[in-house]
DNA sequence: GGCGATTTGATAGACGTCTCTCAAAAAAAG
DNA sequence: CTTTTTTTGAGAGACGTCTATCAAATCGCC
């Protein structure tokens, strides 16, 4: 009925050691005869001894202090993923992790390493960062990690720079989902396909591109592709291009926008004239735009990253380097595709995935206001 | 540097108040004054104070008992649901979540009832199974809940039992979401769509089909539906009553499969002449012989439930209700759309590259994973 | 002021692990 | 045989919370 679980004595019992031993053996201590951790090892199994990870944490009472730094501005997306993280905040903090959330002008590498040098100094264990392809920024991660902080690469990786680890979508991957959407939805008949990006200097813009126009060019003959609108993520930029192109030439069959922006293109879209086919378009990442387009009818697919994935993943893994155990092998992350049927209902902070952990709420609340306070001894 | 995150104790000299009292607030003890109440929650908030479960659950020294019954037999989903179940158990053992994992007759409800009788005799929790519409299997549902036994239904519901949730996608959806990209697959030709079931009596079924009825009549005109196939999830079935369809008609244009059986419908696809275009062809549920089947080309997407979502939900939701409260607001599983592209590994394979592995020192703290291997050695 | 009821304080033991220290025992080396 | 080295044992204190118990203080009420 209510057995217990095998504990570390019920372990030295077994084995006909002490405690000690046992936890020598372990803990990795060094200093057990052969002969004793095999004994060790075999009472472990024998009883199915598992480590009870509540009192290993309380023991080592650890704090894990770990930072996010997010590009701040009008980009939903990422605004959307800052609210992931706020709402991750308290949930952490019950698992002894102070995770610190930082805002930064978007695509500044100077600003960013000036932060991560801030950061560095206040004491932390790890960093997640949407990676830019900057040299600058490449060297101050260099510099982190042999100061002993993790580093991972958030949604868009740091491609020189030595981080511990990237956390996003594979964006190739991305467009390659795309260009097959595209390419069945056009259902054998021809088609132009009107790729629209940030930068191609951002590597996942480009890689996204890279993707859809391998697939469609080696699965869809009969589709061509439109030179690339370059829009800086800014929606009237992309407006301003788009508008000339739908007024003058109908044969825009498919639109896939990779990146920002989407604003400008929706206006587009919706002030097509009645006659005029609307094409096919694939966006990218559930923001609030994009989802009432979709619900609209004015869009026909969104291809997700799945930001709620991408934070649990890289918590998990900062946490698995700061304790310098190889990081949790987790599944990569696929891009998700929505049409308006499976698109998942508002509230995006329920994605968050199921914790594990017993979050008895006490009858008061924690502030979100200075979780973290100096406690004198 | 080296800040404490809050503790009870400090909430309670915060407040002026003794830790009785604290402990007495955020337990709901009762028989604490207004004005103390009040206090203690301010201090919270200034503090900042977060309840930390490992000391929580290490106090407790819970173990949770749960149980799942997963029909057994040669259903590739179903073994795969069993397979995911199995690679949590140590992991949740860790968690002192004590996981049986059971076999049962697939809808033989009598056999499920006989299991359900003696685990509750074993002493448990709560348990998980994958529900049918069976009035003996509701009335033991019934008996267990009233013993105070959580019970969930998994993947299928049962309609008329009185269990504390279902887990598991809203087929409707799904079948919407196939009708969606049936219909967008055909560029706005014409065609006829050909369903085949396992059975109709089969809520799940029924659903899906009934999905995919609603979205293609009313969003695309120019689809037809053909008359439904029951294939009773078996290959040889489907096959038979497949073949002579394509041989003497070919104005099949997309097939959409809601069930089991479809190594019949692969083999039709494969051998059809090279003449006769493939229709479009939508499966449910990552089995290795759909992903194959995917992988080659020969059918074009596959509708998922991720079970591995299923599972941590439902173990998330079994937890909040052994601890008698309310269970977290996990949102309706969504079917999620594969392609080629997006399919996930087979293997669990990571983005986290091995080169910039942190290597574990000797002074290394010790690793759950460690251990858990130690136990599986 | 005195009564009973309510509220508060002080404290102790338990949970399982980690991290120490110190001494004792066993094994290996001379 | 000693001496040195390696290996083991025994135990204590810490982590933060939960759950007790019992005594002391405060309150409301007559």
């Amino acid at each position: 009925m209510q057995s217990r679980l095998p504990t570390l004595s019920d372990v030295a019992r077994c084995a006909g050691v002490s405690y000690a031993t046992v936890d020598r053996v372990v803990n990795d201590r060094g200093g057990v005869a052969e002969k004793s951790v095999i004994r060790v090892r075999k009472a472990i199994d024998e009883l199915g001894y598992v480590r009870n990870v509540a009192a290993a944490n309380l023991s080592q009472n650890k704090t894990y202090r770990f930072a996010a730094i997010i590009p701040t501005g009008t980009n939903q997306f990422f605004q959307q993923l800052r609210a992931i993280l706020e709402a991750e905040r308290i949930r952490l903090l019950a698992d002894r992790i102070d995770l610190r959330i930082e805002g930064i002008a978007a695509f500044d590498g100077e600003a960013l390493c000036e932060r991560l040098d801030i950061l560095s100094q206040t004491g932390i264990d790890g960093v997640a960062l949407v990676g830019t392809d900057d040299d600058i920024v490449a060297q101050k991660i260099a510099e982190l990690r042999s100061a002993g902080i993790a580093v991972l690469t958030l949604v868009s990786d740091a491609p020189n720079a030595p981080r511990d680890a990237y956390i996003g979508i594979d964006n190739r991957v991305a467009g390659q989902t795309a260009g097959r959407l595209i390419g069945l939805c056009h259902g054998g008949a021809c088609g132009r396909v009107l790729p629209i990006v940030g930068a191609l200097s951002a590597p996942d813009h480009a890689e996204r591109l890279e993707g859809m126009r391998e697939t469609v060019t080696s699965l869809y003959p009969d589709l061509d592709i439109a030179p690339v609108i370059i829009g800086r993520d800014e929606h009237e930029i992309v407006e301003n291009k788009l508008r000339p192109i739908f007024k003058n030439s109908h044969d825009i069959t498919a639109v896939y926008s990779v990146g920002g922006g989407n604003a400008g293109l929706l206006r587009v879209l919706r002030s097509l004239p009645d006659g005029q086919n609307r094409p096919i378009v694939v966006l990218h990442d559930i923001v609030p735009q994009a989802r009432e387009a979709l619900e609209d009818g004015v869009i026909d697919a969104i291809i997700d990253q799945r930001p709620e994935v991408e934070i649990a993943n890289a918590l998990s893994c900062l946490r698995s380097i700061a304790d310098r155990r190889i990081p949790d092998v987790t599944d990569p992350i696929l891009p998700t595709v929505y049409f308006k049927e499976n698109l998942p209902p508002h509230g995006r902070d329920s994605f968050v995935r199921p914790g594990h952990a017993v979050n008895r709420t006490a009858s008061g609340h924690a502030s979100k206001s200075r979780i973290l306070k100096e406690i004198d001894q």
